[in-house]
RNA sequence: GGACCCGUAGCCUAGUGGAUAAGGCACCUGCCUUCUAAGCAGGGGAUCGAGGGUUCGAAUCCCUUCGGGUCCGCCA
């Protein structure tokens, strides 16, 4: 469709004599609300002054005195609009043919940067919530479309595993835990360690003195205390163990981790430069801030009064990592958007300090997840687990499986439940724009109807069905002459436009752009499916042709399918 | 007190300067002896939170205001 756009903008550039230049026209260029009235639109409301005309005298004069290129077949004023409608058959050819070229790869292509994202950020203190099943699912879809836009991504995951927040579980599990672990329990090793983080907190309310417990513990694991380390390195061990069932079953893929407590100490050179800059001073109390108040941004603790380490600190030492280490030209943080200060804070102190990849520092923000009862909390146990939403979306996918299908076995049954109730789960925390905050109704958020993970995964399904019943028929030799109904032009244009999607929602960060796209293009489908039979078609050459269109849709869904990370399955 | 985000039909969303505001859920009517009904066709339902401004043209940009959310020095 590119090149067509150029060729048009090129020949209204010449008939409008000089008025606008090919690459201004070019820009104007549009795409008309509904096929049926063409394919690529000209709105003429700027030339009105140019030619002290209205503009639809000016689309009915252009209609006639501009030259068609090639691939257009009719130029048509519509109002004050200009509309172009190109030759059915030769978008069909090229559309078609393309994808059946390049298959898997299409829509993928370029040449782009090095950049990494991190995303996940558990902390090694309670299992993943419905949080990082937000998280991850951004994360992973976006890491998918920088790289299909020719980018070379590197994933991050960062363990927050050092702090007060892993002392409470440890002080509850050292108090009433009685030697015990995941084996004696019969627990998920994650949710074994949650537990204890849990009884803290109830605990707590009861005897505040166990607070001042868990800040001795810190200081001890700051001291590496043999026995505070030995105890930290135990309950973390459990943890990431459970982490990574949790991140396999879902999906979410990591090339590097980053520990916390690895990078907490190494900020001191950094602290240092940023005293010596003026950067960092220290308050009446004794904490060093950066101060940030005169870049409209309040002052930031970056090392306690008493000298020990915050989260910032660890970050200034990982972010210069980051950098010099994998010599990046990019950096993406996928984090809520309570943090939207503390970037900007980090951000501009990175600025401050003299790193000029400061400015390549991206915090992609994305709205919380509240429950029906409110924000998540975890200390309070009033938190949606990973784990048990996955169970949940996997039991209502196996018996709606069963519904249709009595005699699957059970090996079947649960792979495609598994496939069909995690795109279920990743579509729904995809579809809406980043930014937005998310209210998760357990019955109600996940459905298979609708404009769906399942929907988009049926539809795939369906043709794949088609092209399975007619497997013996070639597409060697295909003529597009005979694909001319309006479903069918719908649905070419569609997957005319994938790549391009693909580049957007890859620019913009977001993956629900190409999830709208889904939606639409499975619709211009089953449309097309409910009305045109493919394998009972008239005659043999319209029967190859909606063959090849049907090859073409599947690409297209399963390769917009995969960079959401979502499985495209064979049968539902 | 300050900063940022959100507000589109009963509910969830898309559209962020251009043609009649586009879908889904829920509700109503049809369609399974024809490629999978997790589907399709059709129907009702919106003064795009409110008020002002800019523009030939505003859901979209600017100002004011209301409602909801988040954050604001030693949590992560």
């Amino acid at each position: 469709m590119l090149e067509q756009r150029e060729e048009i903008a090129k020949a209204l550039a010449l008939s409008l004599k000089g008025k606008l230049k090919q690459s201004q026209v070019l820009e104007l260029l549009e795409s008309p609300p509904s096929p049926e009235m063409g394919d690529i639109a000209f709105p003429c409301f700027k030339l009105a002054p140019l030619f002290k005309k209205s503009p639809a005298e000016i689309a009915k004069e252009l209609s006639q005195s501009v030259k068609l290129p090639a691939p257009v077949e009719k130029a048509e004023p519509a109002g004050p609009y200009l509309n172009f409608f190109l030759q059915r058959e030769s978008i069909a050819k090229q559309t078609i043919s393309l994808i059946l070229k390049e298959k898997e790869k299409y829509g993928k292509g370029g040449r782009g940067k090095k950049i990494m994202v991190e995303y996940s950020g558990p902390n090694t203190n309670k299992p993943l919530h419905l949080g990082h099943l937000r998280n991850d699912s951004i994360g992973m879809a976006v890491s998918n479309l920088l790289e299909a836009t020719g980018n070379k991504v590197i994933k991050a995951n960062i363990a927050n595993d050092r702090g007060i927040h892993v002392c409470k579980s440890m002080l509850a599990y050292k108090l009433f835990g009685k030697n015990s672990s995941p084996e004696k329990a019969k627990q998920k090793p994650d949710h074994f360690v949650g537990s204890y983080y849990v009884l803290y907190n109830k605990k707590a309310g009861e005897n505040p003195e166990l607070e001042k417990q868990a800040y001795e513990l810190l200081k001890l694991w700051e001291k590496k205390d043999r026995r505070v380390i030995a105890l930290w390195k135990k309950m973390n061990g459990w943890i990431l163990q459970g982490f990574k069932q949790t991140y396999r079953r879902f999906g979410s893929r990591f090339d590097v981790w980053f520990f916390e407590s690895k990078f907490y100490d190494k900020a001191g050179p950094l602290i240092e430069q940023g005293k010596k800059k003026g950067i960092f001073s220290k308050n009446k109390d004794g904490a060093l801030l950066a101060r940030l108040e005169k870049y409209g941004l309040p002052d930031k603790t970056v090392l306690r009064a008493d000298g020990s380490r915050i989260y910032i600190t660890n970050d200034l030492a990982l972010t210069k990592h980051k950098f010099e280490h994998f010599r990046l030209d990019q950096a993406i943080w996928v984090v809520a958007s309570e943090q939207n200060l503390y970037f900007k804070q980090l951000f501009k102190i990175l600025e401050l300090l003299g790193f000029k990849w400061a400015g390549n520092c991206r915090h992609l923000s994305y709205g919380m997840v509240f429950l029906p009862s409110g924000k998540l909390k975890s200390r309070e146990g009033r938190v949606v687990d990973a784990d048990a939403i996955m169970d949940e979306v996997q039991k209502l996918a196996e018996s709606e499986i069963r519904k249709r299908e009595g005699g699957i076995n059970k090996k079947e049954l649960q792979r495609r439940a598994s496939a069909i109730s995690l795109g279920a789960i990743k579509f729904y925390m995809l579809k809406t724009a980043a930014q937005k905050d998310l209210h998760f109704k357990p019955k109600e958020s996940i459905s298979f109807e609708g404009e769906t993970g399942p929907y988009i995964q049926y539809t795939y399904a369906r043709a794949k069905n088609i092209l399975r019943k007619a497997k013996e028929v070639s597409l060697q030799k295909l003529l597009f002459n005979q694909l001319k109904t309006s479903e069918e032009k719908r649905l070419i244009n569609l997957l005319s436009q994938f790549p391009s999607i693909v580049q957007k929602a890859s620019d913009a960060l977001s993956p629900h752009i190409l999830c709208q796209f889904l939606i639409e293009t499975a619709e211009a489908f089953n449309t097309f499916y409910h009305k045109h039979p493919v394998i009972q078609a008239e005659n043999i050459e319209l029967k190859k042709g909606r063959l090849a269109l049907v090859q073409a849709t599947a690409h297209v869904l399963k390769n917009g399918l995969q960079l959401l990370n979502i499985e495209a399955i064979e049968r539902m």
